[in-house]
DNA sequence: ACTAATGCGTCACAAAATGACGGATCGATG
DNA sequence: CATCGATCCGTCATTTTGTGACGCATTAGT
């Protein structure tokens, strides 16, 4: 039964394609497990396994490379229906939200997911893609693209805070720029852009770069060194980040939305504290405690006149003065 | 060798911690694989199994019931660092989009996931926390929640086209109503809501329930019914649904953004088609082809005195009006 | 009380895994 | 170009493991 085992421990240490393991190494690392048998063994046993498991390897002079195929991806337990069809959700979602190149690391799964659903269509004939459907309410986006190993390369740099070198195009139409010592920071994460912040060589003011427009990349030996005091947080908080957080206290919102506006309110709340008040007049009044931030403001105005912004007293006026220049705009 | 084989077939075969699988289903199944031994091998190889695998039974009477441990989930390949955040990010992002009751069958991964981030970190002491943050510019919303076994009992009943029984709250504070007969006809999935479309006894007109508002639902014996002429696709399209897509055709928008609010259109654009042109005042004509509906009225109002629609004028002249009734509102 | 289904212990035999050894191949080195 | 080391592969005797058959024990259902 040790044999079974150690198999298995071998399927576990083989890497997905891209990365690979020879045999001396697996042989090394199964010594610091409680298991140990000769590398001919290990050479047999992974002969052995490519006869029922989707593993291949590459030969480099005299040593073996092995690896998993390409998008290959089993799962213990095996995926049920409820799993695929979450699987199948995130997939419909997600693309919207994070770069192609990051979800590709999931297209496995997500392949896997749709096998199980199309076996279980075969079977039942229930044909469910005719019955679920994602609805977004957001327009759609397309992804920038982001050139090939880049992001790699980038995550490995902030991982491992390491130094890199990058040509960086500011603007889409212009030529690249060299930015030869860049210490990383973080990567930020905003609806589907990637932004990297890094400190240029002795330069200790933060910078941002969007990893779509990076053009080449390369992860220097030096370690990054991170400013004394810098935070990630700190530093989306401070404002200097796209969508600055003005203030960070809450206040105390009144609106007053049209009834057929509301509905939407009574399904989402804002946030946990949310009172809805209605009136014979057909409109509804919401009151809560919110930050205000440009989400907000974006989010109210969005319902148009809909909507009519009652407190705070602030957040009132700048709606007044929006609908100023907005008549200015228009006549 | 055939040995490992079987085995692996064998965990293929248990479900996970809710499901079970007697080892006289499992000799029957493994006889329709290429695959057969007597049950006492069988017998053999689940001891064997449970001795590195984390898989339980459940004695009933004379008879095991085996599965797969609660909350387990290995992959094969084994998730690198960069999959393993890709499922740490979509779990930031999806954690506000799908009901906590679908994500939970996502957990495993997840937990599977941070598991190796937290491997990773004690590794190489890189503290990655700290260097990656999603940053949402939506208006954070908290889900409702969706009562225990709702969610799998609706999902079966769709999925297998069975009737359901089932009491509904139409209102948060109101009493809940029974339906003693529905016909799941699909689920439509909103923004972290979840949508029922069913009919209910003989009356063909699909009917929206939401699932947070489902107090108990019970799967009839009964296939559903489906109104003859029914699609999915085709309801959300006709307009019946919540955001009713007004027009599907496409129009030619153009607009005008102030620079500073045209950060965003650089970097996302709203179709695959999209011609921008600085100028000098300082302002940024976009132009596109896209589908008017409530989304892009809600995203173009969101920028407010930053975007003037210039056409077409049908969607001029209706932001015109809108800023008419806002001037009114708040004189 | 009987029967069928299921699990378990044991034993002899069959099948496999193992370690040791030597030969072959290939890249690196000087 | 000879040499060395690393690696892989074939083979064989030995050890370990897997297997089927059989009988007994236990339990649910009739």
């Amino acid at each position: 039964m040790d044999t079974l085992y150690r198999r298995w421990l071998i399927l576990k240490m083989l890497p997905r394609h891209g990365s690979s393991i020879t045999t001396s190494q697996i042989a090394e690392r199964l010594d610091t497990e409680i298991d140990a048998r000769t590398i001919r063994s290990i050479q047999r046993d992974l002969v052995e396994l490519e006869r029922h498991f989707p593993i291949t390897f590459v030969q480099e002079g005299r040593t073996f490379h092995w690896c998993w195929n390409e998008g290959w991806q089993f799962t213990f337990p095996v995926m049920d229906l409820h799993t695929a069809l979450t699987f199948h959700l995130v997939r419909e979602y997600i693309t919207s939200l994070l770069p192609t190149s990051s979800v590709r690391f999931l297209e496995p799964f997500f392949q896997n997911a749709e096998e199980i659903l199309a076996e279980y269509n075969e079977l039942t004939l229930a044909h469910w893609p005719d019955k679920i459907r994602v609805v977004s309410r957001k327009v759609k986006i397309t992804q920038p693209s982001i050139m090939k190993g880049v992001t790699e390369t980038v995550y490995n740099a902030v991982l491992m805070g390491k130094q890199i070198k990058a040509s960086y195009r500011k603007k889409d139409d212009e030529a690249a720029q060299e930015f030869s010592v860049l210490h990383p920071l973080g990567l930020v994460f905003v609806e589907g852009l990637i932004y990297l912040i890094a400190t240029e060589g002795n330069n200790l003011i933060p910078l941002r770069f969007l990893l779509h427009r990076i053009v080449e990349v390369m992860l220097l030996e030096k370690s990054a060194t991170i400013p004394e005091g810098f935070t990630l947080q700190g530093y989306i908080e401070s404002g200097e980040f796209i969508y600055p957080v003005m203030k960070v206290e809450n206040i105390r919102l009144k609106a007053l939305f049209q009834r057929k506006a509301s509905a939407h309110l009574h399904e989402i709340p804002i946030t946990g504290k949310v009172r809805l008040k209605e009136f014979d007049d057909d409109r509804v009044l919401l009151e809560a405690e919110v930050l205000v931030n440009r989400e907000l403001r974006c989010w109210l105005r969005g319902f148009g006149a809909e909507v009519e912004v009652l407190a705070p007293e602030g957040l009132r006026e700048e709606f007044k003065s929006t609908v100023e220049r907005l008549k200015i705009m228009y006549r």
